[in-house]
DNA sequence: TTATATTTTTAGGCTAGGCTAAACCATTTG
DNA sequence: CAAATGGTTTAGCCTAGCCTAAAAATATAA
């Protein structure tokens, strides 16, 4: 069996294997943690990502990764090489965006459909995304007239995978005093975070100024709220710079 | 640890812990199959199940059935003897109504609220169930306002768990010639006859009548066409007799 | 009531996906 | 350039659920 000469042979027939939860999760990670909070974009502006990121988010030892790794890169669906880290494949890199959309349109529909406060789809969507049909997703993505953001302004990857356009956006962290602006992305997944911002009416399309940065973190003003976020939670609040500075108040 | 007197000490806190879908299944399939084909009633009524049966349904073998009784026995959730055939304990029956609840809430939902065919619904109802919140279960539970049968005329568990109240029907197959009646329930899960019957046009809340019963199966008149249905199928359909024979036509 | 047939259980294996502890590599530091 | 440090992998174990083959119990027939 030696001398498969060319560049990819790989084993491209397993990726129509049917993947379990567990194989569609760490892909997803490879793809989220590869794309480091910005929005998510094309496969090849994707970083390397090390077991250790992976081991946190999955929250799972890191030789467990390893052993995950191994077997994703058998599949054909990562580029694993041992003390380099990971990164998708073309066909990986589908399954992760197949996953994520998945998880962004039944994100969006639990919100419009049911009723779900935009602060509370992502748990439930976490565990449905692996056990719908793509009958089921069809269905929704149509109910909802196929929008291209899910309730936390992340894109929704389109039926055949293509991405959204996206629009520049800065993290808060970034903006310089006075700025305004407008939320687009919410890019934390962790329940605490989401709540808060949920309570200070921190949702996507929310308007705001970027008072002033202080070492405890930043000000913003909110409606007629100020707030003073934390350095980690400006870090994850992406928004839309509006008009300049010092507009016609105050 | 010997002498806890008493009669039913068991395994309660561990019904509390969270079961996998396996389980779950079982639970399920031993309350089906200890309902025999009637509506599915108090835990009284049931039967004693098979290792065999069990197998069948669940499309494994039955040393794996044995094995997982045991474990389901150990949990307090079903009385289970070697040799002697299993029964529900209370605390397996609820789990087992819990999760006919979800899958029926499921069916009607996907019917009613996505546009699923009423045949199409159960294969997507039996991936979903083990993997939707209360929440989720609620808000459907609502969105539909409270229904109490599914698509399939299969009665659909409150939300503590109480039976709705049923009538009594029959099988067609045990109907008198000249009958009339109505479909209330398709009592089958396999998607060829589910697919025939939608065919046919019988579904629950169609208005039929028996015309005879013959060797091959029975014959019976839906709208304006006469079908012969095969025993196998007129067992599994259950009517709701309406006025008696030989009414004011023909 | 003994013999045969059927069902059920036991024994021993396998895979997926976790874990721990120990070995290994690479990078940083002295 | 050697040594210490910390991330990574290997080796070996564990549990859930499934399987097959063989043994045991029950049910049926003679």
């Amino acid at each position: 069996m030696g001398g498969q000469r060319g560049v990819e042979p790989v084993n491209e027939l397993a990726a129509r294997t049917p993947l379990s939860e567990a194989q569609e999760d760490y892909l997803k990670q490879v793809l989220l943690l590869g794309s480091g909070g910005e929005g998510m974009g094309k496969l090849e502006d994707t970083l390397v990502v090390s077991t250790q990121d992976l081991a946190d988010r999955m929250q799972v030892k890191p030789a467990s990764v390893t052993g995950m790794l191994k077997k994703l890169s058998e599949l054909g669906l990562v580029d694993y090489e041992a003390y380099r880290g990971v990164r998708l494949t073309v066909a990986g890199y589908k399954v992760a965006l197949e996953v994520l959309r998945h998880h962004r349109l039944l994100e969006a529909y639990l919100h419009q459909a049911l009723g779900y406060g935009w602060e509370e789809v992502h748990a439930e969507a976490e565990k449905l995304e692996h056990h719908i049909s793509e009958a089921f997703e069809q269905r929704i993505a149509e109910w909802l007239g196929h929008p291209s953001h899910d309730p936390h302004g992340d894109t929704i990857p389109g039926a055949n995978l293509e991405l959204p356009q996206t629009t520049p956006n800065r993290r808060l962290a970034a903006l310089k005093g006075g700025e305004y602006g407008m939320v687009a992305r919410v890019a934390t997944q962790d329940q605490d975070s989401l709540n808060l911002f949920a309570h200070l009416g921190l949702k996507p399309g929310a308007q705001i100024q970027l008072l002033e940065h202080v070492a405890e973190g930043s000000r913003v003003q909110v409606g007629r709220e100020r707030y003073l976020l934390p350095l980690s939670l400006a870090q994850v609040l992406w928004i839309r710079p509006k008009g300049d500075c010092h507009v016609d108040h105050e």
